[in-house]
RNA sequence: GUGAGCGUAGCUCAAUUGGUUAGAGUACUGGACUGUGGCUCCAGAUGUUGGGGGUUCAAGUCCCCUCGCUCACCCCA
């Protein structure tokens, strides 16, 4: 029998990670709290229908990315390759206009996309997910873009690139997109292959193409601002505005358009040096008609992702603290076999007063369980051998200054908080 | 989906123009130190060389297929 590994793209978050994750997470309930936005658990799957038609049935996303089954039930299901649309959903479906607008929720979670890895880029991935749902006061737009930034800041993120941008309305980005056309049009025999597919199809997708020749192209193509209507026009500056304002260091990227269809005015990225070709660690902005797409009444909203692994990547490679990896306070180490079972009866005791506590289980030597001590990084290590157990006493060795004490068995709890309060 | 590079012990890597029993460091376990960690020394255990086929007297090494990993295109968090 061959050996049976992890899917291809997705992987383990093993306990060397994990708790790097728990420090991020920690951080994003914070901000969260900070923020006025409320935690919510959402499905991972959801009728497909809702991406399709959320998303937008030409993105690449919904086209070639989506994990979709057909359940016993015969359902067309998908594994959720974002959350927006889920928080759409579901705001529909509970009435959420009842409550204050707008509605500030955010979820934390795998998120699946069908493509081939690479760094920063896997199948299951963890996005955390900000929503202000139903205000279209460009202030939101400002709060949300803060919320990110102030989320990298407290977990010490450096050398980020904030790129903002406005890709219009339904109103006014017709007409950007005629006069786009109009433009590349004439330029279609210098343009990559897979642009000029987006030409009929997308042609916004032109302008963040890589390839040098269709940089230049899209250098001198119109601008978004000029088509912009009144509303669109006034609102993107009310943001760039309100981001001054904050003291927010940001560009304006007029490249910058996004891969998913809902996307209205606002648009914003985060960008790192740090993590190769997938250098975004951070996306999001308005999807003021992403609610009527989906079947639900007019829901002006904005919100963004983080991609959990990415943030861990380049927090990583800037040598970002995560704070202390968890660690035993105490060793419970037992000199003879005779003594194991007290040795457990002790570690039970220590945990049931809130002491995090660690002992051997395979009859290790001493010495051994010294060692394990330190490797694990306890504080203390707790040594009950023969005579210990003859006086009912204890021996605590305090592992960084090296001094040992003898205590009653009783007193033990409270020695140990004594000397970590006076430390 | 396309391209490039790479698969040897749990981990990081050796192994001459193809050459006989595939090694070292690290980690692990024990000992020196029979009740005390970090340092040092000694000993022990560990492999279908990713898998399959081919060439050859002989393959970790060369060829083909396959699987996987990594990076890039694409797309995005």
């Amino acid at each position: 029998m061959t050996e049976i590994k992890a899917p291809r793209g997705v992987r383990d978050i093993l306990p060397d990670e994990s708790w790097k994750w728990a420090y991020v997470l920690n951080h994003a309930h914070a901000v969260a709290g900070d923020f006025g936005y409320a935690e919510v658990h959402l499905p991972i799957f959801e009728h497909t229908e809702l991406f399709s038609r959320g998303i937008g049935e030409t993105t690449d996303v919904v086209e070639k990315e989506m994990y979709t089954f057909t359940d016993r039930g015969d359902r067309s299901l998908t594994l959720r390759p974002e959350a927006t649309a889920s928080m759409v959903r579901s705001y529909i479906e509970h009435d959420m206009a009842e409550a204050g607008q707008p509605v500030k929720l955010w979820c934390a979670g795998p998120m699946f996309r069908y493509e081939r890895p690479q760094k920063g880029r896997y199948r299951q991935f963890w996005q955390l997910d900000f929503e202000a749902l139903g205000s279209s006061n460009p202030m939101v737009d400002v709060e949300i873009i803060e919320l990110s930034l102030e989320l990298f800041r407290r977990l010490g993120l450096t050398n980020l690139e904030v790129m903002v941008n406005s890709v219009g309305c339904p109103k006014c980005r017709p007409v950007y997109k005629g006069r786009l056309m109009a433009y590349f049009g004439a330029h279609l025999d210098t343009l990559c292959e897979s642009c000029v597919s987006r030409y009929s199809r997308n042609p916004l997708r032109i302008l963040d193409c890589k390839n040098p020749q269709c940089r230049a192209v899209t250098e001198d193509a119109p601008g978004i601002y000029d088509s912009l209507c009144e509303d669109c026009r006034t609102h993107f500056t009310s943001v760039t505005d309100g981001m001054t304002r904050l003291g927010a260091t940001f560009h304006v990227d007029k490249r910058l358009v996004r891969g998913l269809d809902y996307y209205t005015k606002t648009a914003y990225e985060v960008l790192s040096g740090q993590l190769g070709a997938q250098n975004a660690v951070c996306g999001g902005g308005r999807y003021d008609n992403l609610s009527e797409a989906v079947g639900g009444p007019a829901l002006p909203s904005v919100g963004f992702a983080t991609g959990l692994d990415r943030i861990i990547l380049v927090m990583e490679e800037q040598g970002c603290s995560f704070g202390k990896r968890p660690a035993p306070l105490v060793y419970m180490i037992a000199q003879t076999p005779a003594v194991r079972t007290e040795a457990q009866i002790l570690t039970a005791s220590l945990r049931r007063s809130g002491l995090a506590v660690e002992m051997d289980y395979l009859g290790r030597s001493v010495k051994a369980q010294f060692k394990a001590a330190s490797t694990l990084g306890a504080r203390f290590a707790a040594i009950i051998g023969e005579s210990e157990m003859e006086k009912g006493t204890v021996s605590l060795k305090d592992l960084e200054s090296g001094e040992q004490v003898e205590v009653l068995r009783h007193d033990l709890a409270g020695k140990i908080r004594k000397l970590c309060e006076s430390n």
